[in-house]
DNA sequence: TTCATTGTCAACCATTTGGTTAAGTATAAT
DNA sequence: ATTATACTTAACCAAATGGTTGACAATGAA
């Protein structure tokens, strides 16, 4: 249990390191949609994206509901969470060393 | 010059996406360190670690600095930002479907 | 019923990834 | 001069990725 939340950031990460991945999460942002609605962009085959639905799925990004023939698409950011805590965790470390980075210089100042 | 930043969105996701190069990174947020410290904690040849820092070496988060023998790395965090970016752009969507859905639910509230 | 639409699945392919071993380079220590 | 230390590089390997085509299943429309 302790283990998984990696493997949930090794899929979220990998899921967003791809530019036809990335777009179609921005296109979802706007509203859900159907499959080829969403292919139709992309100089690509409708199995290609087919298969980055099913990764975006598997990291959770992306929810299927079934109608019928029509699989409709929407977003949840949801596991993006995790993937902003751990980014901000090294935005603090950042501001942690830019303070004493500050704070040494202030130190350099009073002392000369 | 725009796609580039897609590129550079590419690289530091795909490098973020495996639990041996994250904990590389945090161990790099302690304090810079030489290759060989810096494998130490892994099961893992020294090349691997190598290609993994070759790696984050090439999404920007990892600066090398070598004093004879000895390459010293460290973190940097500011390819990070990028990402951190990305994903705040939709941590707002996610604020603005959750104002707009208790907006809804107000007005239903109001009107029923 | 027949035809069109929506989408998946399996098989295949080239490339990338993540690891290994073995050899090589360069520096430091004895 | 020899040996040990710190790394990189090249060659190789299995598995995963990102794409294709072609066949299929299921639903909707004529």
């Amino acid at each position: 249990m302790v283990n998984n939340q990696g493997a949930q950031l090794d899929a979220v990460f990998h899921a967003l390191a791809d530019p036809t991945r990335r777009a179609i999460i921005a296109r979802l942002a706007q509203a859900p949609c159907g499959i080829s609605e969403l292919a139709a962009p992309f100089d690509m085959t409708l199995a290609a994206i087919s298969k980055h639905i099913k990764v975006l799925e598997g990291a959770g990004l992306l929810l299927r509901s079934i109608e019928g023939r029509n699989h409709t698409c929407r977003l949840d950011t949801g596991p993006m969470v995790g993937g902003m805590e751990w980014l901000r965790h090294y935005e603090t470390f950042w501001n942690q060393r830019l303070d004493a980075l500050v704070t040494a210089l202030n130190a350099e100042d009073t002392t000369a």
